[in-house]
DNA sequence: CGTGTTTGACCGGCGC
DNA sequence: GCGCCGGTCAAACACG
């Protein structure tokens, strides 16, 4: 599977990877291992060492109003969110890997780094703030990766 | 009838 | 200031 050391591809033309994905690549190639023959089942015991925690700034000193021209007021109330990403490589044929959760489409878009199309996925569960994006292996378009992002706000889909 | 899916347009942020 | 990229929402449609 692996040929060369760099996981990227030989040939960069213009843009590597260096987007927001920066993710630990040393990460999709653990994941892959545990998985392979039972993705549902992964999911469904997924280790938490395996979740990546990203704290944000909850620094509330700005001044500035980052609303929009004409959006409802919150009343002065920050909300701070913790973004978690999760990112996982699998390799499957389908994008639409059911982890056990409701997943509602809301956007497809192209990016020039990939000749795939990217998938973002909603959590059906209102009030739940996680989203999904699949997106296919630019280098290996029979490998998926599964990125996910926030945390359930309810138990469970059961 | 409800839900989910689809596509396009729009917006915000960043870079130059 | 404009252009580019990525991300999100919305309307309409299709399917169960």
């Amino acid at each position: 599977m692996s040929d060369s050391p760099n996981l990227r591809s030989p040939d960069s033309p213009d843009m590597d990877f260096n987007d927001q994905s920066d993710f630990e690549l040393s990460e999709f190639l653990k994941i892959d291992e545990w998985l392979g023959d039972d993705p549902a089942s992964m999911v469904h015991g997924a280790p938490a060492n395996y979740f990546y925690q990203n704290e944000a700034d909850d620094s509330i000193g700005s001044s500035s109003n980052p609303e929009g021209p004409s959006r409802h007021a919150e009343g002065g109330k920050e909300k701070k969110e913790v973004k978690e990403r999760f990112a996982f490589k699998t390799k499957s044929e389908v994008e639409i890997l059911d982890d056990g959760f409701k997943w509602r489409k809301y956007g497809k878009k192209m990016v020039k780094n990939s000749p795939n199309p990217r998938n973002y996925y909603r959590c059906s569960v209102e009030g739940c703030p996680v989203k999904k994006r699949v997106e296919r292996d630019r280098d290996d378009p029979r490998y998926v990766i599964t990125t996910y992002e926030g945390i359930h706000n309810h138990q469970g889909p059961f």
